[in-house]
DNA sequence: AATTTTATTGAGAATGAATCTCAACTGCAT
DNA sequence: ATGCAGTTGAGATTCATTCTCAATAAAATT
């Protein structure tokens, strides 16, 4: 965590924007999180503790810490972005269970590989992966079996 | 195209639904596409021959395409949905540039070949992948470097 | 430390894609 | 032709996201 917020003050300072309270209080709050976000669930973690840190500011937050490589965008889930921080840089491949809702991530450097060649071959240079399959999860394939029948 | 309508019209009689003439109409527009879509291109496509399909009818009969298997959802570009017909069912990996938008189709059967194993491992079945990269694409990356001098 | 400059904030209004409502309409089976 | 669903267009509604603006706070300057 300490190391987020000197990279984040940097970044900040870099482009001549103000390290400020609110700032301060996303940035904690999405590092206390494992796993991924949306903007609704941010928004009650904080209000828990921080009664004034508004809506607003944490959809104008966000960009920032795309732009300084803190979190990235992942998926988007019952018409909301999801988010998730980037520990070191490992990009995942989603798996998302259509019926349950729930997400699986793989780690995917093969698939990267892969992915980087096919972009090499296109003289595209890759800023972001954004890589998932939609489906059945183990548990929702087996309920789907029995059902039928 | 003939094929699309047959198929339409079997996929409607299962889920006992009709083939009413604007669900025919935007299956031709559709198909007459080449590419990706959204449903304001669509709508406008439209309009020109047939005033009178309304953007709520186009927005009903999408889910019935994609249930039928004729198209699927490929991305989201200017937080608009976007959708692509399926040939045969070859599925795409896209390189979308983040400054001009353009969107670059590549096959991607090794990648998938890649990603159908790690699902094995889990367990879990893909009925669609998902996959894209943003970054620069060729012209604006050249263009990018001469800016920065 | 006080002042000036400039970015930032919260609150609520605005936007815009997608969904819903409902009375009028249309396929389609009989 | 008749009747029963399912369907439609138009506009209202929803809901995530973005914008506006006056008040505020952080950094820069003195």
């Amino acid at each position: 965590m300490k190391n987020e917020k000197v990279l984040y003050r940097e970044y900040l300072k870099s482009k001549n924007l103000k390290l400020t309270k609110p700032r301060c209080v996303i940035l904690a709050a999405i590092f206390e999180n494992h796993g991924h976000f949306n903007v609704d669930e941010l928004y009650e973690q904080i209000r828990e503790k921080h009664k004034n840190v508004s809506r607003a500011t944490i959809y104008r937050t966000i960009p920032l810490l795309i732009e300084s490589g803190m979190i990235r965008q992942s998926l988007r889930c019952e018409s909301k972005d999801i988010y998730e921080h980037t520990y070191g840089n490992e990009n995942h491949l989603h798996f998302i269970c259509t019926n349950c809702g729930k997400i699986i991530e793989t780690s995917f450097s093969k698939v990267a590989d892969q992915i980087d060649k096919l972009a090499k071959n296109e003289g595209f240079e890759i800023t972001e992966y954004s890589l998932a399959a939609r489906g059945l999860c183990k548990k929702c394939k087996k309920k789907e079996l029995k059902s039928e029948k």
